[in-house]
RNA sequence: GGACGAUUAGCUCAGUUGGUUAGAGCGCUACCUUGACAUGGUAGAGGUCAGAGGUUCGAAUCCUCUAUCGUCCACCA
C-alpha cells in the first residue's frame, strides 16, 4: 500500500499472490468501476459502450477458453472505460438443458434414485439446489481472472425476468405463425432421451459395415434384387425398394413386389429420382421411419410408415429382436441374413454419422411430434445486415460462413423432451387442440375452459439464449421500455468462440432484429481456438487441457491474461502450454524492476517528497527542453500509443500486447532507462534538470501502466497507486487512457537513434575483438559533416560509459588516418574507430572487413540493378525512387570508407 | 462433395494498403553476478518466406495450380 509520507518503495521481488489478493475483485468492486448507470448515459450524454458476456453454463467450469474470451472482454471493457465512455458488461449463466440435467441425474443415479422417481416437481427441487450450491463455481472462478463485469446485473437464464421473455417470445412467434408443431423425422438423442436440434449433432467419420442383401421378388421365383445399407437393423421397418428411374438396370422391376428378408412383409418396387445410379447396387431400401430422406421419397409414394426402433435405441418389433440394442440387433440381423442365404456380402465402409453432441452416442432419426421455428423469415433480415455491415464480424471470413448458413437455413426443432429448462407454454384441452399462451389463466381464457393440460417438454436451452441481449438489460416482453434497454441496446461488442456461430451469435441476431427491430451487437470477435502444444483441440478425456486456476497460482494472473492474449491472433488458432506463461510471468517481473528503478532514483532526485509531488502534478512533456534521449524516448512512446490504439480500433488483440511489450523492453528499459542513468550521474541531484528527467521517465511509466492494465489490471494497479500518493478509492481502472501525440519527433530523436547505433558497434567491435569486459578502449568517431561534431559531442558521456571506453573521441575530416591498430566499423556515414594495440591482428581484422566489405558490395550492386532498371525508375512513386537513391548513396560512401579503412590498415 | 484458413529461423509465431539488407520470443553460442531486474544484460549464430507457374519496374505480401495440415458446412444408402 502506498504510504503517502515518503515515497516508498515495491517491494523487492514481486509476488504476484500478494499483489493480486490486494487488488482482488472484491476490492475493486466498491471502486465502482464496474458499475456503469443508464441514467448517466441518458442525461449526461455519456457514450455507452456495452458488452455481451457468453453466459457460461452453470454446470461448467474454467477452462482457457473461458480465460481467452473473458480476458479479451475485459480488455475492451477496460480500455472504452479508461477511453471516457459508460462502460457495462453484462455478466450471467446458462441453465444448460440437458448438461445440467444429466448432471444432476447422475448423482442421483449415484444415490439409486432415477428422475422418474423423483417425478418432475421434486427432480426440479433437486436441479435448484444443486443449482444454487455448486452452479456459481464458475462465476467465482472468473471473478479470479480480474474481470470487472457488472455483478449486479448477473442473470441466470431462469431467473424469473428471463423466463417471462422466453414466454413472451415464444407466443409472440406462434402467434406471428412463425413457431409450430409437426410430425417430422429429428435428431433422437437414445441417450439424454430428447429431440436435438441439427447443431446439436457432430458428424463424425466412422467405420461401418455396408451389408448388400438380396430381397427375392414375389412374382419372380428365384429373382433377386439386392440393396446395400448400412443399417441392417432397420430393414424390418421396409416399406419400399426405390430405384433410379433412368436406371435401365431395373427399369423392368417398377412396380414388382419384393419380399422383405426376416420380416416376409411384400413391399414394391418403386422409382424416385433421390436414388443415386453410381452408388451400392443402384437399388434402395426405404426405410421411412428411421431415415429422413427415405421419409420423403414414401411421402411422395404414399407408403406406409413402420418403426422397429425405440426411444431407447432398442429394438421394438415383433419378430424376435425387440429389446435388443440397436447396434448388437444389426449384428444379430447381419448373421441371420446370412444363414438364410440372403447376404450377398459385407464390406468396410467408412462415411459420417451423426453423434449426439452431449452424449456423444449415434443420433437416431426419429420421428415425432415437435415445436419448430421457421427460420427462413428471420434469417433473411439477419443475413441483410451483416451483409451491410450493420454488424462487423472479426475476422471477417466468418462472413462466408454465416451467410451459407444463412442461406441453406432449416427450422428449429426447440422442443426438447427433459424437464430442466423452460416449460413450452402450449396447453391441450380435452380434444388435443393446442392453445398457446403467456399463461395457464390465458390459455384457459383463450379456450373456454380450465380443463387443460401443458405440454411435457421444455425449450432447448438456445431459445433462452438468443435473448440475451434483451433479456440481460432487463427485456420481459415487447412493450417494455425500461432505462438500461434504451441507454445500451444495441451492445457493442460480443466477443465468442467461433464454434457458436449459429447457434448463438446468428440466432441473437434474428431475435434482436424480430424483438426489437435492431441489431443485438456492433462488433463480433471470434476468439481463437486454444489447442496444445501439438495442435490438438483441448479435452478433458486426453487430458490436455491444462487448468487455469493452477496456472493463475504458478505464474500469476497478469502473466496468464498477458500470455494469451500476445499469442492469439485475430483468426488463428493458438497452441498454448503452460510454460509459455513465463513470457507473461517474466515482462510482469520486468515493470516491477523498471519501476523500482525509477522509484529509487525518484528518492535520490527529490529528498522532499512534496517537491515530487507539486512538480509531477503539473508536469507536462511537451513544456520541457528535452535532451536527445528524451525526445527519442518520447517520439517512440507516442508511436506506440498510436500503434495502440489502432490495433484496437481494428481489433488487432495480439497487436496490443507486443507493440506494448516491444517498446516497453527496448526502447524504455533498454535503452532510455539505461541513459536515464548515465544522465543523471552528470547532473546535480537536486537541480531542476535532473528532477525533470525523472518525472518524465515517471510520466512515460504511467503511461505504459495505463496501457498496460487493459491486459494486466493487477500489477498496473498496484504500481499505479506507488507513481504518486494516490487515495484508496482512486483506481487506475478509472484514470484516462493516454492519446498519442505527433510532437515528439525530428533532430534530437533523430541524432539519438544514431547515438544508439555507435554504442551497439562500439559494442559489438569490443566482443568481436574479445576486450575484456573491464578493460576501459578509447574510441574515435570521424563524421564528415562538422557540424555534427558537437552533437555528437553533447553524448559524449552517455557513449562512453554504455560502451565502457576510455574516451571518445569526435573527429572531422581533420583526422586524415585513423588512429593506428584500429577496429573500425561504418555506422550511418559515421566512421569509427576503436584503437586497440595488442588485441588487434591485422588478419582477423582485414578478414573482418573484407566480410564487411563483401556483404556491402551485394547491397550496392542490387541498389544499382534496381536503379538502372528503366522501368522502376519510370514506374516507381518518386519517393520510393528518391528512397532507393539515397539509400544507394549511402551505401557507397560506406562502402568507399571500408575499403578506405582497410587499405589504411593494411599499410 | 462444397466453403474457409494455414504453411516464414531448431520450436512457437509477427510481418496491416506490393517498395527495410525478412523480425520477435523460446532454445542455442560467447561474455557479464555493474545497487531495478540472472524470471536479467550485452554481443552473436541461425531463414533460397511449402513447391511450380504467372501478374508487376518490383512479390513473404496479389493471381493460378500442386502438396501437406486444420476448421466449418453437406440427406448418397
Amino acid at each position: 500500500m502506498s504510504d503517502r509520507s515518503v515515497h516508498a518503495n515495491l517491494e523487492k521481488t514481486y509476488d504476484h499472490h500478494d499483489v493480486e489478493r490486494r487488488w482482488s475483485s472484491a476490492r475493486w468492486e466498491p471502486l465502482g468501476i464496474h458499475e456503469a448507470e443508464s441514467s448517466r448515459v441518458l442525461d449526461e450524454g455519456r457514450e455507452p459502450y456495452t458488452v455481451l458476456m457468453p453466459p457460461p453454463n452453470v454446470t461448467g467450469s474454467l477452462t482457457l477458453g473461458h480465460v481467452l474470451n473473458h480476458t479479451l472482454q475485459d480488455i475492451f471493457i477496460r480500455y472504452n472505460r479508461m477511453s471516457g465512455r459508460e462502460a457495462l458488461w453484462l455478466p450471467g449463466t446458462d441453465h444448460a438443458g440437458i448438461a445440467t440435467q444429466t448432471v444432476v441425474e447422475k448423482k442421483l443415479r449415484g444415490e439409486g434414485v432415477s428422475r422418474h422417481d423423483l417425478g418432475r416437481k421434486a427432480f426440479l427441487e433437486h436441479v435448484w439446489v444443486w443449482r444454487n450450491e455448486y452452479g456459481d463455481l464458475i462465476l467465482r472462478q472468473l471473478r479470479r481472472l480480474g474481470i470487472s463485469c457488472d455483478w449486479r446485473r448477473n442473470l441466470f437464464t431462469m431467473d424469473e425476468s428471463a423466463s417471462r421473455a422466453v414466454l413472451h417470445a415464444f407466443v409472440k412467434l406462434y402467434r406471428d405463425g412463425l413457431i409450430y408443431r409437426g410430425k417430422r423425422i429429428i435428431n433422437w438423442c437414445p441417450v439424454s432421451q430428447t429431440a436435438l436440434s441439427d447443431e446439436e449433432v457432430i458428424m463424425k467419420s466412422r467405420k461401418d459395415k455396408l451389408v448388400y442383401v438380396r430381397y427375392p421378388l414375389a412374382k419372380r421365383p428365384g429373382e433377386f434384387v439386392t440393396i446395400a445399407t448400412v443399417r441392417p437393423e432397420t430393414i424390418l421397418a421396409d416399406v419400399a425398394i426405390a430405384v433410379n428411374p433412368k436406371d435401365p438396370r431395373y427399369a423392368d422391376l417398377v412396380g414388382e413386389l419384393a419380399i422383405v428378408p426376416l420380416a416376409g412383409r411384400h413391399v414394391p418396387v418403386i422409382a424416385d429420382d433421390y436414388v443415386d445410379i453410381e452408388f451400392g447396387t443402384g437399388a434402395l431400401k426405404i426405410t421411412p421411419a428411421h431415415d429422413p430422406n427415405d421419409y420423403e421419397v414414401a411421402g411422395r409414394h404414399n407408403l406406409p410408415v413402420l418403426s422397429v426402433i425405440g426411444k431407447d435405441g432398442r429394438m421394438t418389433d415383433d419378430l424376435g429382436y425387440a429389446g435388443m440394442d440397436r447396434f448388437d440387433a444389426r449384428e444379430k440381423i447381419i448373421a441371420d441374413l446370412e444363414e438364410r442365404g440372403a447376404l450377398v456380402k459385407v464390406e468396410e465402409y467408412e462415411h459420417k454419422v451423426g453423434y449426439s453432441e452431449r452424449a456423444d452416442v449415434v443420433v437416431e432419426p426419429y420421428l415425432s411430434e415437435q415445436w419448430f421455428v421457421s427460420m427462413k423469415p428471420l434469417a433473411e433480415k439477419a443475413l441483410r445486415v451483416v451483409n451491410e455491415g450493420d454488424i462487423r464480424f472479426h475476422p471477417s471470413h466468418w462472413i462466408s460462413t454465416y451467410r451459407h448458413w444463412m442461406e441453406n437455413i432449416r427450422d428449429w426443432c426447440i422442443s426438447r423432451q427433459l424437464w430442466w429448462g423452460h416449460r413450452i407454454p402450449a396447453w391441450y384441452d380435452g380434444e388435443g387442440k393446442v392453445w398457446v399462451a403467456e399463461s395457464y389463466e390465458e390459455a384457459c381464457h383463450l379456450a373456454g375452459t380450465d380443463k387443460l393440460v401443458q405440454d411435457e417438454d421444455v425449450l432447448d436451452t438456445w431459445f433462452s439464449s438468443w435473448l440475451w441481449p434483451l433479456t440481460t438489460l432487463g427485456w420481459t416482453g415487447e412493450r417494455e421500455q425500461n432505462d438500461d434497454l434504451r441507454a445500451f441496446y444495441p451492445t457493442n461488442t460480443l466477443v465468442t468462440a467461433p464454434d457458436i456461430i449459429f447457434f448463438w451469435v446468428a440466432r441473437m441476431i434474428m431475435a434482436g432484429l424480430y424483438f426489437r427491430g435492431d441489431v443485438p451487437f456492433r462488433d463480433v470477435y471470434f476468439t481463437s481456438i486454444i489447442r496444445d502444444m501439438k495442435g490438438r483441440k483441448l479435452s478433458k478425456s486426453l487430458g490436455n487441457s491444462p487448468d487455469p486456476l493452477k496456472v493463475m497460482d504458478s505464474y500469476g494472473t497478469d502473466a496468464l491474461r498477458f500470455t494469451i492474449v500476445h499469442i492469439a491472433p485475430l483468426g488463428q488458432d493458438v497452441l498454448f502450454g503452460e510454460e509459455k506463461c513465463e513470457f507473461g510471468r517474466n515482462f510482469a517481473t520486468k515493470i516491477w524492476n523498471a519501476a523500482r528503478l525509477v522509484f529509487m532514483l525518484r528518492r535520490k532526485v527529490f529528498a522532499v517528497p512534496q517537491d515530487f509531488d507539486g512538480m509531477y502534478g503539473g508536469f507536462d512533456s511537451a513544456a520541457v527542453d528535452l535532451s536527445d534521449s528524451q525526445r527519442w524516448v518520447l517520439g517512440r512512446y507516442h508511436a506506440m500509443l498510436q500503434a495502440y490504439h489502432q490495433a484496437f480500433a481494428q481489433f488487432r488483440m495480439n497487436d496490443i500486447a507486443r507493440v506494448v511489450y516491444e517498446f516497453f523492453r527496448s526502447d524504455y528499459c533498454d535503452w532510455y532507462l539505461e541513459t536515464l542513468k548515465v544522465e543523471l550521474s552528470v547532473l546535480e541531484a537536486n537541480g531542476e534538470k535532473a528532477r525533470e528527467a525523472v518525472c518524465l521517465a515517471l510520466h512515460i511509466l504511467e503511461g505504459v501502466l495505463k496501457v498496460l492494465h487493459p491486459l494486466m489490471p493487477f500489477i498496473t494497479e498496484e504500481i499505479w497507486h506507488h507513481v504518486v500518493p494516490r487515495d484508496e478509492e482512486a483506481s487506475i481502472a478509472r484514470s484516462s487512457m493516454p492519446q498519442p501525440d505527433g510532437r515528439f519527433t525530428g533532430e534530437g530523436a533523430e541524432r539519438f537513434d544514431s547515438v544508439r547505433k555507435i554504442i551497439s558497434e562500439a559494442r559489438s567491435l569490443r566482443a568481436v575483438f574479445g576486450v575484456p569486459h573491464d578493460m576501459p578502449a578509447p574510441l574515435v568517431n570521424r563524421v564528415s559533416d562538422d557540424t555534427l561534431k558537437p552533437l555528437f559531442a553533447s553524448n559524449t558521456h552517455i557513449i562512453v560509459t554504455m560502451t565502457n571506453s576510455s574516451d571518445f573521441k569526435v573527429a572531422g575530416e581533420e583526422l586524415l588516418s585513423p588512429p593506428p591498430h584500429s577496429a573500425s566499423s561504418v555506422v550511418d556515414g559515421n566512421e569509427l574507430f576503436m584503437p586497440l594495440e595488442g588485441l588487434i591482428s591485422f588478419d582477423k581484422e582485414s578478414a573482418r572487413l573484407e566480410k564487411e566489405i563483401g556483404a556491402m558490395e551485394t547491397y550496392v550492386n542490387r541498389l544499382e540493378k534496381k536503379l538502372s532498371n528503366k522501368g522502376f525508375v519510370d514506374n516507381a512513386p518518386g519517393e520510393v525512387v528518391r528512397k532507393e537513391r539515397r539509400k544507394l548513396e549511402e551505401a557507397r560512401t560506406d562502402l568507399a570508407k571500408l575499403r578506405a579503412n582497410l587499405d589504411v590498415l593494411a599499410t
